[in-house]
DNA sequence: TTAATAGTGTCTGTAAGACACTATACG
DNA sequence: CGTATAGTGTCTTACAGACACTATTAA
């Protein structure tokens, strides 16, 4: 095993300099739909095009914090108060000419998130948009970000086999229908509400809200005990929960 | 949903510079334990200590062609004739301060390799040596090499698990016995031969070579029939094979 | 012969999926 | 009442794991 030619590439003062940016691929379900939140770019290169909210991370924040903050300011949501739901790094990004001003490798990130009360809906949600997931993939996005994208669904898509983060989609208390529509709308399938309802149950991932029945919606049906993640953090399930037909 | 920070970052004349570096996890398996390619640094900072290869992207190429290269430099393998695998991004890792010179972002990557006929381990190993990675993950490696390393091990040990990526670790053509042995030395465990060979031969990624029984070892033993893996890239493992104890 | 590995057969427990059934709401 | 959702029970099938058994080699 030949040379070793570490040391002399690490000449500080020498080096090739590059850009470093993070790109956020932010989920959320609405009206039984996977979401994610576009920005419109203003200026070139790409103007007019929908991306991925993102920017530069600046020299005095590690690459999480700069995912971070970005999604704050991105969303309003400030997660260094609420300490669950770190955005998670999902793979970086740096083919010469992905930006053609200059190189810039991206480090890119996934978010999940509830569907927030609608405040933020109606706020200044100036060039910012939750488009369906499926319209978004078939839209042309600046960059490479539809590959971000696809990258971005399909982590997400297997997480929700081996751990609990389908609980980030929902409130803090939920009911296991809607936890059930979390998985049909990220796996686009329908699942059998007995046997999904074993599943969880057989999990551990969720804990019974005691004396809470949720009153029943419009049409009908019988009230669903309300539901917690049992645990703050992402929680492994065992066995896995494998999606049908893949 | 607020205001969309891109454009205005996306001034090219005024970004914070970075150097990219990407680092390489190399596994391979030697004498039934997995192995760790280690060199040791020759300069400042952390002389003197184990650090996995690695070297800076050139403003030319991508991350991937990085890391091929500096695996070509480092084992003398060819990728690029050798169209098989390719060293499969990890993560990155841009914490502030992890070089204490510079801000580096370094994109890991991990590579397996079948273990070579020992050409190349009498050639000039100059500071670079394979490790047992359990010993690796006990030294004070440079940088955050070992928070790295840490994740590749867990990376392989889940790839396993779903992929046929155990192949990569065989030569062209291997026995079964050999295929777990590549189990047992990654997972750490004792697995039953029948019911690891129903399950493999089930699974399709490998097809038997006909008519080529291979000589017993040493000790004796029933001649074993040659496979070799069913796919040039790794194919999904469906069901997983689980790993006990996990 | 013994020891070691390759390969097959068989049984058991677990769990997934299909689906029937009961329970409780709305209109 | 009908319809919709919540929740339980049951049956079948698939498969992992334990383990016994046969086959073929080296020493």
């Amino acid at each position: 095993m030949p040379k070793p030619t570490v040391d002399s590439a690490y000449d500080a003062s020498a080096y090739p300099p590059f850009a470093v940016t993070v790109d956020l691929v932010i989920f959320t379900i609405r009206t039984g739909s996977l979401q994610v939140l576009l920005v419109e770019r203003g200026g070139a290169p790409f103007a007019g095009r929908l991306a991925l909210p993102g920017g530069f991370v600046q020299p005095d924040e590690g690459l999480d914090e700069a995912a971070t903050r970005e999604l704050a300011e991105e969303t309003g949501i400030d997660l260094r108060a609420a300490k669950a739901s770190r955005p998670e790094q999902l793979a970086t990004y740096g083919a010469t000419g992905r930006d053609p001003r200059m190189r810039v490798v991206t480090v890119a990130h996934v978010a999940l998130l509830a569907d927030l009360p609608d405040p933020t809906a109606g706020s200044d949600a100036a060039g910012a948009a939750l488009v369906d997931v499926e319209v978004a993939l078939r839209k042309r996005l600046a960059f490479d970000h539809r590959m971000i994208l696809r990258d971005g669904l399909d982590r997400v898509r297997a997480k929700l086999e081996y751990t609990s983060i389908a609980t980030r989609f929902c409130p803090a208390e939920f009911t296991l229908g809607e936890l059930r529509r979390v998985y049909e709308a990220v796996w686009g399938v329908e699942l059998d509400p007995g046997n999904f309802r074993r599943k969880i149950l057989a999990s551990g991932m969720v804990v019974e809200v005691p004396g809470t029945p949720k009153a029943s919606g419009p049409g009908g049906g019988r009230p669903a005990a309300q539901y917690r993640a049992a645990s703050a953090v992402p929680v492994a399930i065992d066995p896995p929960f494998r999606r049908p037909g893949d």
